[in-house]
DNA sequence: GTAGCCC
DNA sequence: GGGCTACAACGCATG
DNA sequence: CATGCG
């Protein structure tokens, strides 16, 4: 049985840019579906005179879009012109606390903009970074940084009080959403199965995320997108564990290798993981570089990216015809035999303590479900670095702090994209079997 | 950053 | 209305 | 099996 009318008044509208009022106003929770004839759409979005026709029980209302129907698509394009994002950094070119921004059709309440999310740091002469710095950066980084997290469930790590405050991590979203923000089903087994995650497919709904104290974006391996390269084709990821094991998103579309540097810099507190130190990334460095080698030899292409911590993310784009089981198998493999090349240096040990002065190679990120700070997301941490792509000659003399959301625009508009590569040719996964079955 | 709960 | 709290959570490795 | 790990 639906819940009556009255008893889904609430004070507050539950959209998240609402609309402009002429009139007293009773808002309800979005928990029913009415049907309404109306004039016409206004420029806005906004109905012209509607009049109640009736309750649509029968329909669900997650299901029901505000707004006009899309135009019949124009074809969609992977990137967005760099005029967007320069519509969105002219409004928040001045030094409104707060102010409604109009991205396409759609705006967006920000709030706090002058908040520092970074605080000054004078020893290491670094100016404050409010805010407002990060959804600027966001906007202007989003045509690099929507590609590679498309399609991926979305892990936030926010900091509504900046880094100095709490911070915790968040999955799923209960609270209303704007229309622009996609979301995928997933199976659970936990808290009534199933759990709607966030997809950061578009531009609003990456500075709708700022604006909600996002600091850092973590993704999924895999996709909820069907492809050619996708040995699966199924999309219920959320009917049962079944349904979600045999589903695209049980295929990731790389290997994972995530490097951690296990060599303290000796004024960690007791029990912390190491700080940042130029032996441990010397370190983790020298493993990547190995690594490369090694995969090379078995006719894969790994690319690689800071972490924007104290380490390295070295990823192997593949067509997606093995299961995260799989791909953990082939990673573990890996990882081993470069460790028998290197035996003072990597460490695959379960026991934090048994990784001390080591690089530890982390193949059991290969998992469904399982999630790494996106290329171009920030990290909450003094700085703002960010987790950086890299060629594998500028790794050489790269260091983490080198790549912050301050400076890396000025070089993404020279270089580009240095995983752009990535998302398009992956590697088949048979030749590299067919070169360890050689020997 | 925001919603819900309890006083 | 103000203060407090929640906002992940699972499968894999190992002993 | 319980627990630590990311
Ligand atoms: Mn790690
Ligand atoms: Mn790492």
């Amino acid at each position: 049985m639906r819940p009556s009318l009255a008893k889904l008044a609430r004070k507050t509208s539950p959209f998240s840019a609402p609309p402009p009022l002429h009139r007293p106003t009773t808002w309800l929770e979005p928990e029913r579906v009415v049907e309404v004839s109306f004039a016409e759409w206004t420029p806005e979005g906004l109905l012209r005179a509607p009049v109640f026709i009736r309750l649509r029980d029968d329909i669900e209302p997650r299901s029901v879009r505000n707004g006009p129907p899309a135009k019949p698509a124009k074809a969609r394009r992977d990137s967005l012109p760099a005029s967007e994002a320069g519509a969105i950094l002219q409004q928040l070119d001045n030094d409104a606390n707060r102010l409604d921004l109009t991205v396409g059709g759609a705006r967006i309440r920000l709030t706090n903009l002058e908040r520092v999310y970074w605080p000054a740091d004078r020893r290491a002469r670094r100016a404050p970074i409010t805010k407002r710095d990060l959804i600027r950066y966001l906007a202007a980084v989003a045509r690099f940084m929507l590609p590679h997290l498309k399609d991926r469930p979305l892990t936030m790590i926010r900091m509504p009080e900046g880094i100095d405050g709490e911070r915790f991590f968040q999955k799923h979203w209960e609270q209303s959403m704007p229309d622009f923000v996609e979301t995928v089903t997933v199976f659970s087994g936990h808290k009534g199965e199933k759990q709607d995650y966030i997809l950061a497919n578009n531009l609003p709904t990456l500075l709708w995320l700022g604006q909600n104290g996002t600091l850092e974006f973590h993704v999924w391996h895999s996709r909820a997108a069907v492809g050619p390269d996708a040995a699966s084709n199924r999309t219920d990821y959320s009917s049962s564990l079944e349904a979600l094991e045999s589903s695209v998103l049980n295929y990731p579309d790389y290997l994972v290798f995530d490097i951690d540097p296990y060599i303290y810099s000796g004024k960690e507190a007791q029990g912390a993981e190491p700080e940042l130190n130029e032996k441990g990334f010397a370190g983790a460095r020298k493993v990547a570089l190995w690594l490369r080698t090694l995969l090379k030899q078995m006719a894969l292409e790994a690319v690689v990216k800071t972490s924007g911590k104290t380490g390295l993310h070295v990823f192997v784009p593949i067509e997606r015809t093995v299961t995260f089981d799989g791909a953990r198998q082939i990673c573990e493999m890996v990882g081993r035999h470069l460790m028998k090349e290197h035996p003072k240096e990597i460490t695959m040990e379960w026991a934090v303590e048994k990784r001390s002065g080591k690089i530890f190679i982390d193949y059991n990120m290969n998992v469904r479900g399982k999630t790494l700070n996106v290329a171009y997301s920030p990290r909450g941490v003094p700085g703002a670095p960010v987790s950086m792509p890299l060629a594998w000659e500028e790794l050489e003399t790269a260091e983490p702090l080198d790549f912050t959301i301050g400076n890396v625009m000025a070089r993404l508009e020279k270089t580009g994209d240095r995983w752009h590569d990535v998302l398009l040719g992956k590697h088949s996964l048979a030749q590299a079997f067919g070169s360890i079955s050689r020997g």
